[in-house]
RNA sequence: GCCCAGGUGGCGGAAUUGGUAGACGCGAUAGACUCAAAAUCUAUUGAUGGCAACAUCAUGAGAGUUCGAUUCUCUCCCUGGGCACCA
């Protein structure tokens, strides 16, 4: 028997996976189908990250256990290539991102093909592809054509220096990271989605899906709904209003101050009447240059100042009370004035003794009747706010809007799709804060699709949510070109049932909780009011995995020099030991530190299954002919402790799969292994049963060695085997028996067996009795099967 | 400051969800095989005391509930992730 050389064998296997397209699906089978969903990558330049096989590993064993369960499954992969790393990459370099994007995927593909992922890679996507942006291009003008997409006034990142407009992540704590300089925030108009207007239901449906409760909790807070009322408080010598919105209008008698955002427009309406404008106007000043970072950061130093000349009058009692303005209201949530109830409201209580604010104690009265006789309004409020869909970058999809003078925001016509990306020769963004797009007046200066007048295209872009937003619809048909995809092909993968349904399960990361799994359930829920889609929900059951750290538990980067290559990984212990250690590494959800040491362990025991394969042969039960699969119990020549034990394996990594617990999972396996290696010989179909179960984990060298034992069908189609519950259930088992609470020995009973043998065999054990020291039993605690406890 | 995770041997982690803490793996030590090495196999491996049987202690810290707590409750400490002071 030849030693084992992973190289040889997972090269002949995936070549033959491919050659054959035993993974490719189509929707015309009669079988159930199973739709396993992954994150696509972001194809940098740095390759592959090892912590991507960690969720595509997991997927692939679901994937790979629903085939041998008879399913018709659905499990795909492609590239979510817009954005800023190879934007920034074509900046410094000039090489065009569509020429790095295509370099970066090809390495990316032959790094997923190394590691023997069953997708159907013949529904490989690409977000930057003409083909599937035309369709992003083409949702988004539903969203217009809805008015759920519109412009607004909205402030960027703006750095002075370089005269240009930054993300987020360039601008962390108001610091341009090129140059150092502080950011501003620059006003400008940009592209909003009306995400809000599905702020309810995307809440109330959370309801109809299976994410672990973190997830769900995660997008509850970031919704953030609440219930409350709306109460206009005179300003008395004035016709202005504050109107407040309290969750709490139970405690309105117990208001002392009234507190506004220092942008409050009532503020300057107001003006005049202020006796200290002087301070006030500071204390506004000193606020705008604060970032939102700084001014949110102050907890302990809330700050405020008083608008002194001003009053505001409590509907409930006519009494007045001061008004102030404080950075610690925001402007752009709720009506961006708050009532202040120090005795009900811990904030409300602080603010009020560090400025010597009074506290009273007014009784309580009920909400709604309160709110009715005030003639406030009981309405409900989101934290959420409406999506900024304007990038002015380059590397994204072209929004497909045309600007008219006469006409204003002109969708492109949909036989104009897709509106491409042009060449470019440099792809900064310009010192105006307009996107790259706008240099290039051939491209911008357009016809009016309307009047024919003269009309320039948006040179705005989308974020890189756009693509990632409705990605899993387009692998149900990733070649359509005249819908996104065919609804019938649709409603097969997503199934609906009474609208319910989508993909079946989608493992990702827990940061892409609030933003991308958020977002893409807000198209699908748009798509779904447009009858375009099957389901209510995109997703109907979605798991995290834990990151995969650097050694010692931290995060792998460049600058720290622990980054690990999967492609090195795989070139010294092969694809099947890399998947096997990335899934017994530890609890998935969980994050967990590499270690390259410990790898070992996963290529010994595949080793190990190696080493089996001459067992299985050297079984003469191999020369005696086809036998009934169902005798293989009565096999006079198995040992029947290892069967036992093979069938609580088969159960055991069943339950472990579904549970996505792949580490005990693997290490029931091991157990399994050593103990087949203890015996002189194991019966062939009984080792195959292992390899059956394996895998899944393992695909490569149980294929080569499923081929040496003769079969001819792929195990990848084989069917996923049963275990015996008669094997499973044990006649005797030990039990732990406690004296006064301490472990002291064990003893054999029979299962189930009845509580009073129980408690005579275990009061007639010697060292029970030794223990016992001649007092006699108070009282016997019994736990059934497992445990009896003696109080003396 | 708030929210969500998490804290168990030298290390990664198990523990049937209130019932024998440390499965499995790495590492370490000793032995077998070998001219030797590698590989493999066997044994030991939480701490302390003891030749040993064994005893005591031990799941971030401290309390509590319980016959019994890694698991439940409270207080506190630390680590990671998120954050929009959300009225």
């Amino acid at each position: 028997m030849k030693n084992y050389n992973h190289k040889t064998i997972e090269l002949k296997i995936q070549r033959e996976w491919e050659k054959k397209k035993i993974y490719s699906v189509s929707e015309k089978s009669k079988k159930l189908k199973f739709y396993g969903l992954v994150e696509f990558p972001y194809p940098s330049g740095e390759g592959l990250h090892i912590g991507h096989p960690r969720s595509y590993t997991a997927m692939d064993i679901i994937a790979r256990k629903r085939r041998m369960e008879g399913m018709n499954v659905l499990y795909s992969i492609g590239w979510d290539a817009f954005g800023l790393p190879t934007e920034n990459y074509a900046i410094k370099t000039g090489i065009q991102p569509a020429i790095v994007t295509k370099k970066n995927t090809d390495t990316f593909r032959k790094q997923l093909k190394s590691l023997g992922f069953s997708f159907d890679w013949s529904r490989e996507i690409n977000t930057t592809d003409p083909k599937y942006y035309k369709w992003t291009q083409w949702i988004f003008l539903q969203f217009f054509k809805k008015g759920l997409a519109y412009k607004a006034k909205s402030y960027i990142n703006w750095c002075p220096k370089d005269k240009i407009g930054l993300a987020n992540e360039e601008a962390v704590g108001g610091i341009c990271d090129r140059c150092g300089s502080a950011t501003e925030k620059r006003e400008k108009e940009q592209w909003m989605l009306a995400i809000t207007k599905y702020a309810d239901r995307l809440d109330k449906d959370l309801d109809l899906v299976d994410y672990p409760e973190r997830v769900k909790i995660q997008q509850k807070n970031w919704i953030g709904k609440s219930e409350g009322s709306e109460i206009l408080f005179k300003i008395p010598l004035s016709s202005f209003f504050v109107k407040v919105f309290t969750t709490r209008p139970d405690t309105l008698f117990g208001v002392t101050y009234v507190v506004l955002a220092p942008e409050h427009q009532l503020v300057a309406k107001l003006f005049d009447q202020i006796e200290n404008k002087k301070e006030v106007q500071k204390f506004i000043e000193d606020t705008k240059k604060k970032t939102e970072l700084e001014r949110t950061a102050e907890n302990k130093n809330k700050t405020g100042i008083e608008l002194k000349g001003i009053k505001a009058l409590n509907p409930a009692n006519n009494e007045e009370v001061p008004v102030w303005i404080a950075d610690y209201v925001l402007a752009d949530y709720g009506t961006g004035a708050v009532m202040a109830v120090p005795q009900h409201d811990a904030r409300d209580r602080e603010f009020a003794e560090k400025y010597n604010l009074p506290i009273i104690d007014k009784p309580l009265v009920d909400a709604k009747e309160i709110t009715k006789k005030v003639g406030g309004k009981i309405v409900t409020k989101f934290k959420l706010r409406d999506w900024v869909f304007s990038r002015q970058r380059y590397w994204g999809e072209p929004i497909p809007i045309i600007n008219c003078e006469k006409c204003g925001s002109v969708p492109v016509p949909e036989k104009d799709l897709p509106v491409k990306l042009p060449e470019v020769k440099s792809y900064k963004p310009t010192n105006n804060g307009e996107s790259p797009l706008a240099s290039i007046l051939k491209w911008v200066n357009v016809k009016c699709p309307k009047c024919k007048g003269k009309a320039k295209r948006e040179t705005d872009t989308m974020p890189n949510w756009a693509g990632s937003s409705w990605y899993y619809l387009r692998y149900t048909d990733p070649k359509n070109n005249k819908v996104f995809a065919d609804p019938k092909k649709m409603k097969y993968w997503l199934g609906n049932k009474s609208g319910q349904g989508g993909v079946d399960w989608y493992n990702g990361g827990m940061e892409h909780t609030t933003l991308h799994l958020l977002y893409s359930r807000f198209w699908h829920k748009f798509l779904y009011d447009l009858k375009l889609v099957p389901t209510i929900e995109p997703y109907q059951k979605r798991t995290s995995h834990g990151m995969i750290l650097g050694e010692g538990g931290v995060k792998m980067s460049k600058s720290l020099g622990n980054v690990v290559n999967p492609d090195d990984i795989v070139k010294t212990y092969g694809a099947d030991t890399l998947r096997v250690y990335e899934m017994f590494i530890g609890p998935f959800e969980e994050s967990v530190a590499w270690s390259t040491e410990s790898i070992i362990g996963s290529r010994r025991f595949i080793e190990k299954v190696w080493r089996l394969r001459n067992k299985a042969e050297e079984s003469p039960k191999n020369f005696s002919g086809p036998r009934d699969k169902s005798q293989t119990i009565q096999n006079p020549s198995a040992s029947l402790p290892l069967q036992k034990l093979l069938h609580k394996t088969i159960k055991k990594v069943g339950e472990d799969i579904e549970n996505m617990r792949f580490n005990t999972a693997i290490s029931a396996m091991m157990i399994l292994a050593t103990e087949m290696e203890k015996v002189e010989t194991v019966d062939v179909e009984d080792f195959k049963k292992f390899l059956q179960i394996l895998a899944p984990f393992a695909p490569h060298i149980v294929e080569e060695i499923w081929q040496n034992l003769r079969e001819k069908k792929s195990i990848s189609f084989s069917e996923w085997p049963k275990y015996d519950e008669n094997l499973i259930k044990d006649k005797e088992i030990k039990i732990a028996v406690q004296v006064n609470g301490k472990f002291r020995t064990e003893i054999l009973i029979e299962v189930d067996e009845k509580e009073e043998i129980v408690k005579n065999k275990a009061l007639k054990n010697e060292i029970v009795l030794k223990y016992m020291m001649g007092g006699s039993p108070k009282k016997v605690i019994y736990v059934k099967n497992r445990l009896i406890n003696i109080l003396t």
